[in-house]
DNA sequence: CATCAGGGCCCTG
DNA sequence: CAGGGCCCTGAT
């Protein structure tokens, strides 16, 4: 029987972000497999956080507007925390939401654009966020490959269960993920027997990169879009597809877009073209249309479509495309 | 009951 | 550089 680790202490603080910033779409995208480790409702959002080897509850909840943007954030411990550390945590959640990031350049240059005129619109103010850290990410990602949606839930619930520890702040029981070293010493076996498949070895070859401090995702935030995707590319178990999004989600890449998905293919192809087209079509389309800014207009169109279907519109071909 | 493909990747030829 | 095989699961 796992424990629940019980966070008492609390602090609380005011972000502002740059605007325009729209609360919603910013702290939850419905693209996202739905993580055990956060939860939402309109105007709320929680989530777990290990930083720097402290396990912490995260909570925001809006108390501005687009225009005049203001997040309530709460941050949840066991024991208190120092002015300094506090501040390192609002860094840090500044940099994973995009809060000081500051886009109007995205949004003057494209305000007339056929696909994204009524999108800058309704979700005037949208984030990109990663609420992960580049390593949790990768453990996300191993479990995404071939895999549907129900199963990747299965496979990360398995992992959290066993390697993780489940955290109890502001009445809710969320999990937190466990330090690379832990899944690092463990066994293929074991591994397996979380149904997490052939993909035992990556997470162990993974888990060891990071626990022998191969890889620093600081150091890498500093270094080029190139550098970061050849690192990424090393790894067992990653490949253009996960390196792709790792640039975008955890790196906060606005501009490379060079690999699309089979079924987000099919996906974009609909929107775009209203018929299927080539990964290489619409690779084309984008750097024509969109340039430097091609990887977040390609999100924003695509995660549009998500909150449209979220927000009850129905959308028969979309049904079909997301398996669950 | 059997068969199959899935929100990729590695490895082989 | 194309294609088979991979763990497991739900769909058919």
């Amino acid at each position: 029987m796992m424990k629940t680790l019980l966070l008492k202490e609390k602090k609380s603080l005011v972000l502002k972000p740059i605007k325009p910033f729209d609360f919603d779409s910013s702290v939850h995208n419905p693209s996202h497999y739905p993580s055990p480790t956060e939860f939402y409702e309109k105007g709320k959002f929680w989530q777990t956080m290990r930083f720097k080897n402290k396990l912490l509850g995260i909570k925001f909840e809006n108390k501005g507007t687009v225009n005049n943007p203001k997040i309530k954030l709460t941050i949840y411990s066991k024991t208190k925390l120092d002015n300094k550390f506090i501040k390192e945590i609002v860094n840090e959640l500044n940099y994973r939401f995009e809060l000081n990031k500051d886009v109007s350049e995205f949004y003057n240059k494209f305000k007339n654009d056929k696909f994204l005129e009524p999108i800058l619109k309704k979700r005037r103010g949208m984030r990109n966020k990663c609420g992960h850290s580049l390593y949790e990410s990768l453990m996300i990602y191993i479990t995404l490959q071939n895999a549907t949606v129900r199963r990747t839930v299965q496979m990360m619930t398995n992992l959290l269960k066993k390697y993780g520890t489940l955290l109890e702040f502001d009445g809710k029981k969320l999990y937190v993920f466990w330090k690379p070293e832990k899944i690092a010493k463990t066994s293929e076996k074991q591994l397996r027997e979380l149904k997490v498949g052939y993909r035992d070895k990556m997470f162990i070859r993974i888990s060891k990169a990071f626990a022998d401090k191969e890889i620093d995702e600081l150091k890498l935030r500093n270094t080029t879009t190139e550098e970061i995707f050849n690192q990424m590319m090393k790894l067992y178990g990653v490949g253009k597809q996960s390196a792709s999004y790792m640039l975008l989600e955890v790196f906060h890449d606005h501009e490379t877009l060079n690999h699309i998905s089979p079924w987000e293919g099919k996906i974009m192809s609909k929107i775009m073209f209203n018929k299927l087209v080539s990964e290489d079509k619409i690779l084309k389309e984008f750097e024509k249309r969109y340039g430097r800014w091609k990887m977040l207009a390609f999100t924003y169109i695509f995660t549009d479509i998500f909150w449209r279907k979220k927000q009850g519109e129905k959308i028969p071909w979309l049904e079909k495309e997301i398996r669950l």
